[in-house]
DNA sequence: TAGATTGTTAATCGATTAACAATC
DNA sequence: TAGATTGTTAATCGATTAACAATC
């Protein structure tokens, strides 16, 4: 029960909002003045500024000055360590078709700091090719290079046929969390971490909302 | 008050999940039986029984069988109703450089009854040009092409910096909803829906909660 | 009948909002 | 001082879970 070393916990939706602050608090727009306030965020973010000033209430160190607002930097600074940023790590990604071959040039990753070290297709016409300027090589070399290099991140990319097989490969070369671009629900261990970016499930409620708007328009 | 017209509204929470039960209930693997169970769905989806039983009962017009389960047929129509798929529509997508262009090739679309009937690119060098069988245009044509052919779905794939106007020039043309991939927060009128793909925001998150299983577990 | 499964009502839990106090 | 903004405590709201009744 004592000690400071204990792992603040903040609440679930806080923590889900927390890189929406990050990403306006680095962006121009806010670049104007070494100050922020919950309002000015609240108005650029879309949500009520009684809630972003609670958010941030649970990860600033130093808090606010009334009047002022936020310090800029520190509270940057206060969110990334918060969520665990500025560690460089490395990760692969499997399945260089469409959307894996996009995402290979995709500049987010070093934005988190994540360097994408190799890239794996069952495609042989793909292997031994580079793309974006990553290597490309066979799916029978995915479990051995993530144990070689001690990958922990996955980028899973594959047809959703081959989802659960693959992230199985990954998982077996140590992989401990996976970014899952299938639409497949995986089965993993405790331990693993997944986050699963379900285009087909999100373009599905962009379209109800669509319709209800239309609807209630008639 | 009185009428059977009124739109029934359910949980926030329930409805992100129905187009989960949705695809696997489409999936193979419900194909064996027509029937499923709340039991399954839940075992399948990492999901409390009961909470799968609440959403269902939220949905379905005939109600499963106790012992049976749900059929699965009907069950697929409740929820294709309630969200109002069964439609087919067209849409637009603007930024054809990587994303934009991987999307175009997306299976999800044709499934959810989407038909892209154009994309726009700044990029001189596209315009004129197709992929994935899609004509490119210049951005420019945007608005007029969306009115002309009462365009309501519009998929923005340009650079965050292009984000605000691209969209303004979507709503310009009449579009009603859009499926944004860029990491910017739109601000848009109270009639249009957005819905906002963000990747670095998830990868951040994905991050964060590796980082946590590090630490925990040294 | 017994057992599996659905369906509903009540209890708990967590998140948001409101009200107000504190401070520069 | 007055006003803007933060910070905290209480009230409301919604979602999940638990308990149990209903049914094939």
């Amino acid at each position: 029960m004592e000690g400071t070393n204990t792992i603040r916990s903040i609440p679930a939706q806080t923590l889900k909002r927390l890189p929406t602050y990050l990403s306006f608090l680095r962006s121009d727009v806010c670049a104007d003045s070494p100050f922020v306030s919950a309002g000015k965020l609240a108005a650029a973010l879309d949500r009520t500024e009684i809630q972003v000033r609670k958010d941030l209430a649970a990860v600033s160190t130093t808090g606010g000055r009334p009047k002022v607002g936020f310090a800029r930097e520190a509270l940057i600074r206060d969110i990334e360590d918060f969520l665990g940023l500025r560690n460089v790590d490395s990760a692969i990604l499997a399945g260089v078709g469409g959307f894996g071959g996009a995402l290979l040039g995709y500049n987010g990753f070093q934005n988190c700091g994540i360097t994408i070290v190799a890239a794996f297709d069952d495609d042989p016409a793909l292997a031994g090719s580079s793309l974006h300027g990553t290597h490309i090589l066979g799916m029978d070399k995915l479990t051995s290079l993530c144990k070689r290099l001690h990958i922990h991140i996955g980028v899973l990319c594959v047809e959703n046929a081959l989802a659960q097989q693959t992230a199985d490969k990954m998982i077996a070369g140590g992989v401990l969390a996976i970014w899952n671009f299938t639409d497949v629900t995986l089965q993993t261990p405790e331990g693993v971490a997944v986050r699963t970016e379900n285009l087909t499930d999100s373009l599905t409620l962009l379209l109800h909302e669509l319709l209800q708007r239309m609807r209630s328009e008639a």
